[in-house]
DNA sequence: ATCAATAGGACTGATTAAGTTCTATATAGT
DNA sequence: ACTATATAGAACTTAATCAGTCCTATTGAT
């Protein structure tokens, strides 16, 4: 149960082979190679993460993606809204009045505070600390007192 | 992103209406009647609760579902576990090793720190407080911290 | 017996996710 | 100017999952 897609984790993946060398430009033929993803994938996913604005982007040769800004400043919030859209965990927690018996339920407001806690779980954890084990286990256990 | 399915939300909703009484009986049907929820989908999710554990039930005329316990006791994260399966947000975190570059992938002991910190926030969350507006906010406000 | 209820499984259709392919555009080097 | 190597964007196909229905069996009170 609320499994993130199999593209964010490619994301995910992806950025972290980045951050590897943050300021270096890395074509996508390049990251398939090092990362083992099929090509068209990661071409698909690294021209919508320059469109999220999570990479940079040169065309023509000698170009390639760069990551926008330093992977401390890359939350995996912001590389799960760009693969799967905003964070919302119910359909009506977009505020879109498609739900159809609004008037006697009472669960939106919930599903709401619920939905944030997530989002500042995610919040905690950024790229950086996807790569060096130890960040990331300190921040989330703050969360947890 | 992280979209709770359809059924969890149903599911969510049939047990808020069975706290408003939580020590009687309800048939399926006056649930279904009650939530404006098409009757067989009511019946699935109800069989579905009580193999899972969250319900008692009692066959035959005069029969019906109940809370297995009291709403306080029956966490959001239950909820999710008992309709969606145990919570995994990536399939490597379940732990088979069906994953074809477990070699080089450091995601994973992340990706379950992640998963873990979700938990704890559904887990912070009751059946009894989706039903009482306050105690949620408190409870999740404190995580937050 | 009969009626009202749950138990379990099989099945179908709808929706979404995953992956591929094709065409256009930009740029460095020669 | 030409060519090779990149990204940009969109359309398309297939696969997987979710949502919903239906049918048959079992249980228990009257």
């Amino acid at each position: 149960m609320l499994r993130i897609s199999k593209l964010t984790d490619y994301a995910t993946l992806l950025l972290m082979h980045m951050a590897r060398a943050p300021f270096e430009t890395h074509s996508a033929r390049g990251l398939a190679q090092r990362s083992g993803l099929p090509p068209p994938v990661v071409a698909k996913l690294l021209k919508l993460l320059a469109r999220e604005g999570l990479l940079t982007s040169q065309r023509g040769a000698a170009g390639g993606y760069g990551l926008a800004r330093a992977p401390e400043r890359i939350s995996m919030a912001q590389i799960l809204a760009a693969v799967e859209g905003p964070l919302a965990v119910t359909e009506c927690a977009l505020g879109r009045g498609v739900c159809d018996m609004e008037k006697g339920c009472a669960t939106r407001p919930h599903w709401q505070l619920i939905g944030h806690a997530l989002q500042v779980a995610l919040d905690a954890v950024s790229l950086a600390d996807m790569t060096v084990p130890r960040a990331a286990t300190v921040r989330l256990q703050r969360l947890e007192k």
